[in-house]
DNA sequence: CTGTTAGCGCATTCAC
DNA sequence: GTGAATGCGCTAACAG
């Protein structure tokens, strides 16, 4: 097992090191002759550059970071669609990364990432308000950053690529308000994830500026689904919401089942309208109206901005840039039955 | 902006450069007192050892590459997070690769990866029965495979780790044939997928052993998810089957929108089996039996035995082996209201 | 216990 | 147009 090397290419063609290099790299001072020549026992021998003797010397990696917390739900599963097919089409690979939502993992993988193991860095964050000392690292070793999805709002100087979570909740409010609805519920899950209390802040300040609703209905969803289930039964008994607003759709999906057992209509009986990435709840009940996050845009945009952020010249001065994109709303069938 | 290396640890601290790093490396030929001091200033100053340089040295990248179809399913996001487990408890780096069902480009990046760029590779194949010749390219290199899921049956020397489809294909088609259904209908994805077929052949098996139903009824799904439901809405009423044997999650869901419609209860009218992996079908009815393939399993068991093969001393000698999980079957509640 | 040296594979500068 | 030599940062063999 001979290693193909530029070295064994150049000793079989009888040529030096040196012309070899600059002819697989087409350089225009190199004869056609002897550039056919090599290029022709590269591709016979399958030669491949050595990424890490490049990368030492050229000081690229061409490779990019991805880090998030996890895969468990499909939101994430499409951005990286997203950003693998700008990715492949740049000739970059990904690196990737799931901090669990543990901020110390985080910190330990853009510690290891900030000496020139890769090109740029994709950060969706482990979770807000944290402290954002390890992100410096990286602009001191002058590594690009593009922050997506959980960014860090007191972060200045850095690219960030979000949705419009604020006010795609306040639309999917008033579409409840204008479809009607007198009393809504809103379906918040319970941990302490800032986008959920974005949504919920859209919700609360649509229900107070265009609807004669009282007081706002809030549940927070529990640890297990099935008890999910018995609390929202209990409070669509109790309270009688004629709309539900779901700020993921899981909770639709929950909500779905005990209206059916509980022979609620939707959306005759009750509306129902939720964020959604995957097709699964209006795949169940057409009738359902689904706020859809650009998620795979959200990939292809921050590639895009980390690519502009390695490519460009003048690495010295500091981009900040908010790119927000815009959520979908889908109606829903005006009738459950199809 | 300094370079921090161990050149510049090294003049930082008057030692020569070989010392910096065996100090790092906690050689037992230096003193405590050194190493002290080595350790300190390398905390202080957040040094990480450059990737490339020792990459190129050591001839190990600490890197796999992990090379699958898509993610458009969950199954593959629980497997990558089965594999991320293990890697990141090596220390290990994951290199994510999508082939989108295309053999030329699963190919192309077979031959990237067959140049040092990692330490090994787990492949869950584009697509079936296809030119493998790539794939001893990794061979020759030395670079260690493990297969997954789509693996190719006819190559051999190479660790498979795979689900018992078929088994647990029959052990669907009989749990409805235990329960009592007379004549059980199979729902299979329309693509050319040799997993689906796996099943379908459980599924025909188990019924000409174990029942009296006199002819298979295979309905093959459309394009489109609204045609899937006509044409089973169709069949449902036409047939009257009183099992259902899905082949994935999305199927059961539209059939069991279907049954909600043409008012069949879910189990005393039509009992339902599906494959799934992720629990949105049983989130929905709990009444519905599924066959939950071991997603982050195959994940970790691939890994692990990527990591054997890497890690083994005598790289000559080729090693074959077979790993399959076994699927597991949830049963559903006995009835569908709960 | 510590220092000197060579070389991993490649790209680039400088010679010719 | 081509060849020879240098160094990217690190590790390991060899000295002392």
């Amino acid at each position: 097992m001979n290693k193909i090397n530029i070295k064994y290419l150049a000793k079989e063609l009888n040529l030096a090191i040196s012309t070899v290099s600059r002819a697989l790299r087409d350089s225009h001072e190199i004869s056609a002759a002897t550039k056919a020549k090599v290029f022709a026992l590269a591709k016979e021998l399958n030669y491949e550059p050595n990424p890490n003797a490049s990368g030492l010397r050229g000081q690229k990696t061409k490779m990019i970071a991805v880090v998030i917390p996890d895969m468990v739900n499909d939101f994430f599963s499409l951005v990286i669609s997203g950003i693998e097919k700008i990715t492949q089409s740049k000739g970059y690979h990904i690196l990737l990364y799931f901090t669990h939502g543990d901020h110390e993992l985080e910190v330990s993988f853009i510690k290891t990432l900030a000496n020139g193991r890769v090109d740029g860095v994709l950060l969706s964050m482990s979770s807000e308000n944290n402290n954002r000392h390890h992100l410096g690292e990286l602009e001191k070793k002058g590594i690009p950053l593009v922050m997506f999805d959980r960014v860090c709002d007191t972060l200045q100087h850095v690219v960030k690529v979000t949705t419009d979570n604020y006010e795609s909740a306040v639309i999917a409010t008033r579409h409840l308000i204008d479809a009607g609805c007198k009393k809504i519920a809103y379906l918040q899950v319970h941990k302490n994830i800032s986008v959920g209390k974005i949504r919920m802040k859209g919700y609360l300040d649509a229900l107070q500026q265009h609807s004669s609703q009282a007081s706002p209905l809030v549940l927070e969803s529990a640890n297990d689904n099935e008890e999910t289930f018995q609390f929202l039964q209990q409070m669509l008994i109790k309270e009688k919401p004629d709309g539900i607003f779901a700020s993921i759709e899981k909770l639709a999906v929950i909500c779905y089942r005990v209206c059916e057992k509980i022979r609620l209509k939707i959306p005759e009986d009750i509306k129902v309208i939720s964020f959604s990435n995957l097709q699964t709840a209006s795949l169940l009940n057409p009738s359902l109206t689904t706020i859809t996050q650009p998620a795979f845009d959200i990939g292809e945009t921050a590639a895009n901005e980390l690519f502009q952020l390695i490519n460009r010249k003048d690495k010295s001065v500091a981009v900040e840039r908010n790119v927000v994109l815009k959520s979908r709303l889908i109606k829903g069938r005006s009738t459950a039955r199809n």
